[in-house]
DNA sequence: GACCTTGGAGAGAGCGCTCCCTGGAATACC
DNA sequence: GGTATTCCAGGGAGCGCTCTCTCCAAGGTC
């Protein structure tokens, strides 16, 4: 805010760039707002007003009116539930290149619009702090990546009326757009792949089971194999870090030794996974061969290089704003889901 | 904004729930902002008014009036120049555990002042976005981590009034706060263990050059070396990235094959740097020793552990926050520094 | 009982903007 | 030439809040 400037001015007011003009404050507002209505030279004569006088619209008095903020906000959210895991939810969507994904994909379509972008983490004990945000009218609408069928905040958003759009499946049914890729398909992707390269002993590894995601991934797994003869399937849940997946791979190859071929339901987790292996002097693919999920940065920096299930995550935020755009012009709630198709990225581990 | 609530209805204003109580606005607006010359009975009365109609305190038309918006923007920049890099902008950013912990550690802070904390990355395209952004009042000060002594915001901010305190020294004198580590201790501890486990040829990877920290960490390791001797030490630079620590650490060891000891400018790179040397076939800490400086969780999950130089982030960016809202509350611009101690921490890479 | 003090509620202005409406000048039409 | 039409600038209301000021009533003082 400009209030405190050094030398205790504060910015100037639409008012004050129109006396400097010499014209009304209604024909600057036209001016800044673009309206073709005004004579070229006027309009210029009050371009440089602006200029001169350094002028910035107050965006308060504007968005009392328009009742626009043009910002959205992107919620990571996280329910109650999961808050005793080992690593800091900050930690862990900061450090997972997930979330720059979603971003720059976000990015792309809302700043040509002029839209900015405000990025909230909402761990359990900031949850009513965020919806305290949101409620107060800081931004047009929300993008919502939600990690749990049990986050109450897609429904809070709803009840209240607030436009939003997720980024998967709801875990209950929602009027309410999202985008999603067929991760039932992706898993059936690294299931053919895996039996295609000669494996017989599977399993994987799943993220948190709470979420429609990984539940789906999981499933996809599962039934895919299953029409292979396959009727049981070992597996074990992390939470989508480096750690859990090491975890994960460490429990699972303890019970089952045989394990040659790992489906791991993130990149992050397969790079842990790739790290257990290692550790258990597993070589891979030779011995085990891993298919990873996402394709995201973290593929390309372990070694091997990781097999993967491509999620174009830039394409889907691109399209989640585009759904919030929609929604925020016109209050037709209509909500629109669309599917994205995942494909098998062959590298070095399967 | 809940204007576009399913039902048509806009959200209710004080007038509204001060007519459900039968009382002035101006008691709903004292209830609301706790001011204590409040009948304990009315209080409550209106309380009950403001649980009924669900209100919530429209936040453009307070701060139209207070001029305050109870928000502080963290924003992460990143001058133009450096855009061509390898790895975009926002993967990096969002890859690195350090703005995990960066927002972790304002939050703290910030939370129980009731502010909001909004993440913006201002990466060059974006940049006069973002200062678009600040300069319309949506946030009373700014966190600003900027990663060049190049990048104008910084300048800019304080031309413009905008409260604002930085996440390390500034390239240019400028009256501001920032918060900043020992840089150069932090150096010269990893120079004196590594001479201390035996090592005579002491090499860097260094981070970009034209951040002040990067500076300071290559030259706290030559000065720290030099006082034992050590007039040469080789380095090369690197932008944070792990795959630049790979990268600068391949180059290092094609010129200078018998390095035994390197000190590398951050966590993430120092991990790269263990990749090249396990493809190289360097045993670590046997061959060659490393020591890395951050002490973030990408310390613990290489093999081996990292031994490192502990910069307590978390606390650094809380002290950058009391100190923002410190200048928020008062126009008095005393510009503070305040400096913390870095550590090393040892483990098993030195 | 007349006066002063004090606690607490209401009235009103105004924050800076948008947007509708009005009105005057310029142009078009009969 | 008079009227209708268009064009474009200005006037004014009002968005929802805060905050100062006013005012009333209750209590205290002599």
């Amino acid at each position: 805010m400009t209030s405190s400037r050094p030398d205790g001015q504060r910015s100037p007011t639409l008012e004050e760039v129109a006396e400097w003009a010499g014209v009304s404050r209604s024909t600057v507002s036209r001016v800044i707002n673009g309206v073709s209505t005004v004579d070229p030279e006027l309009r210029e004569l009050v371009q440089r007003a602006i200029d001169v006088t350094g002028y910035v619209p107050n965006l308060a008095a504007r968005s009392l009116v328009t009742r626009r903020t043009d910002s959205v906000a992107l919620v990571v959210s996280e329910p109650d539930d999961r808050t005793e895991q080992t690593e800091p939810f900050l930690n862990r969507i900061f450090t997972d290149p997930f979330l720059g994904r979603i971003t720059a994909g976000a990015l792309e379509v809302l700043r040509p619009e002029g839209i900015h972008l405000v990025i909230m983490p909402a761990e359990s004990p900031a949850h009513h702090h965020v919806l305290r945000y949101l409620r107060q009218g800081h931004v047009d609408g929300v993008l919502l990546i939600s990690s749990s069928d049990e986050d109450p905040l897609p429904q809070q958003l709803c009840d209240l009326g607030i436009p939003a759009v997720l980024s998967a499946r709801p875990g209950k049914p929602l009027p309410m757009s999202y985008v999603d890729v067929e991760q039932q398909v992706g898993a059936k992707l690294a299931a053919e792949h895996l039996l295609a390269i000669g494996r017989h002993h599977l399993a994987t590894i799943s993220g948190p089971l709470d979420m429609p995601s990984s539940q789906d991934r999981l499933a996809g797994f599962r039934a895919a194999l299953a029409v292979h003869g396959h009727a049981y399937v070992p597996s074990a849940a992390g939470n989508f870090t480096r750690a859990s997946g090491e975890q994960a791979a460490r429990d699972l190859f303890a019970a089952h030794p045989e394990i040659d071929g790992l489906f791991v339901a993130n990149d992050l987790m397969a790079e842990g996974a790739l790290q257990a292996l290692r550790d258990l002097g597993r070589r891979v693919p030779e011995e085990v061969a891993v298919v990873g999920f996402d394709n995201s940065i973290a593929a390309l920096q372990c070694r091997p290089q990781l097999t993967t299930i491509h999620q174009p995550l830039e394409e889907m935020a691109a399209e989640m704003a585009r759904l919030l755009l929609a929604r925020i012009g016109k209050a037709d709630p209509k909500p629109r889901s669309v599917i994205f198709h995942p494909r098998l990225v062959k590298r070095e581990s399967a």
